[in-house]
DNA sequence: ATGCTAAATTGGGTCTGACCTTTAGACCAC
DNA sequence: GTGGTCTAAAGGTCAGACCCAATTTAGCAT
């Protein structure tokens, strides 16, 4: 129409080739997710690989790369090392996370609302299916808060109640999302002072009545009681948030 | 005193030796994360980084490898290509969970229970942010399901219709999470056949139902139908998939 | 036998240098 | 204009060598 187009009905999509070290990575990844192979399961070595697959070594290595940043195999060195077959963590959904959060230097409150939504989910998992064990972890944790000296100690303990509910709700999913939130909200908490005596104060008070849910199994109440929680801490730490960096750089 | 030992008191600890490539990628993931470099920034050449580096091209490009896996840099080759500096989005989060769950073959109950954690805070925050492109978003891909002839058309269209509502939200956090259990219920829900006339039915209308809360702005409402909603959804396919599903014998 | 040391072996990590393929752009021929 | 050809830039692949780390294993001293 506006210019010489269409003289020919045909048309195609742009086609992918893929690169011949990606074309190695997935078969070897279809078939590690297949559950072919045990995890541990040891693969060829590199140099094995290289005349099975006919490719060269630096094409198997960029292929196992590949598979070892997404979190599919372990490489270790030296003699009897190797490629072993690793199911995927709650440490990579956690880091990749991590990754989007601070590379789009997301907004706290983008992360605040994220936790807001999980939490309270996460505690009513913990009161159905938490164990003795979890809540042992639950309760050692909060003491450490109680007993935390300084600011960064504090933090830390923070994060590790608020990861121990999400482990005793027994949900890898939620546990890897709540580990990147908890790990962001402490990077982004730290640098502020807004923690004081008063703030820890009703920080582990908040925490005992959820544990006290969880314990009594109570999924309700911890729901309730963790959603309770997590908006004032949220909206806390908001404000303060909004009291030192003024301006927040937003584009698209 | 064992043996030829104590000739100082000099103590060390174990230490690590990080690889050459590793540290290039830190280095660079932490100069593209700090938003040094905005969206698009081409990196140097490869064997620009070399004589920079003094590195060999191999480790350089192990180390763009990585962070290409990562989402950090998108590579394109011939002339005028090279490493350009990407703002990691949805989908490495998407990926990665997706890995997660094929990988530790988790339980579908895994994955229905985080929806269901999710998915209601996503229609609450679509009823609060919504636009108005987002609410059409909302009502095309609903007239798809309506109009879906077979399964699989029916379970993309689903797909895309819990998609835009999480994108609604403009929450790109949980978006990415929406996106990877989306696809993930799809390929687990997708070789049984329990979408029938009555099933699509009801789903459609449920639709509709957060739909309008959504488009009036009904947070409290959106939550309590998609929370319906969802539930529902979840308990249905479960029992589907109990019924099933006694041994998965699945493979291609 | 026992126990320690030293060599051999296996395997990943790095380097070099060459060549192939893809793409953009320019120039030319029809 | 349309299409061919050439060139330069950049990533992709390859082959081969060497380096370093972790185990085995063989040998030796006690």
């Amino acid at each position: 129409m506006t210019t010489g187009e269409a003289r020919s009905a045909i048309r195609l999509s742009p086609m992918e080739v893929p690169k011949a070290s990606d074309v190695l990575a997935n078969e070897l990844r279809e078939r590690i997710l297949s559950g072919e192979y045990p995890e541990g399961t040891p693969l060829p070595p590199e140099r094995e690989l290289v005349v099975q697959t006919r490719m060269s070594r630096t094409t198997v290595r960029e292929a196992l790369r590949i598979l070892e940043v997404q979190g599919l195999i372990r490489i270790k060195a030296g003699r009897a090392g190797g490629a072993f077959v690793q199911r995927p963590g709650e440490e990579s959904v956690a880091s990749s996370l991590d990754l989007l959060i601070r590379g789009r230097q997301l907004r706290l409150a983008s992360v605040h609302e994220t936790r807001e939504a999980i939490e309270p989910s996460c505690a009513r998992l913990a009161a159905l299916h938490r164990t003795a064990g979890d809540l042992a972890r639950l309760e050692v944790t909060n003491e450490a808060i109680a007993a935390s000296a300084d600011l960064d100690a504090f933090l830390r303990a923070n994060v590790d109640w608020h990861v121990a509910v999400a482990t005793a709700g027994h949900n890898e999913i939620l546990t890897g999302i709540m580990m990147a939130l908890s790990r962001a909200i402490y990077t982004a908490t730290n640098n502020e002072g807004f923690v004081n005596d008063e703030v820890r104060d009703i920080t582990v008070r908040a925490h005992r009545s959820v544990t006290r849910a969880i314990k009594e199994r109570d999924a309700d109440a911890a729901v309730r009681r963790m959603t309770r929680h997590v908006h004032s801490y949220a909206a806390a730490a908001l404000e303060v948030d909004e009291r030192t960096t003024v301006a927040v750089p937003e584009e698209d």
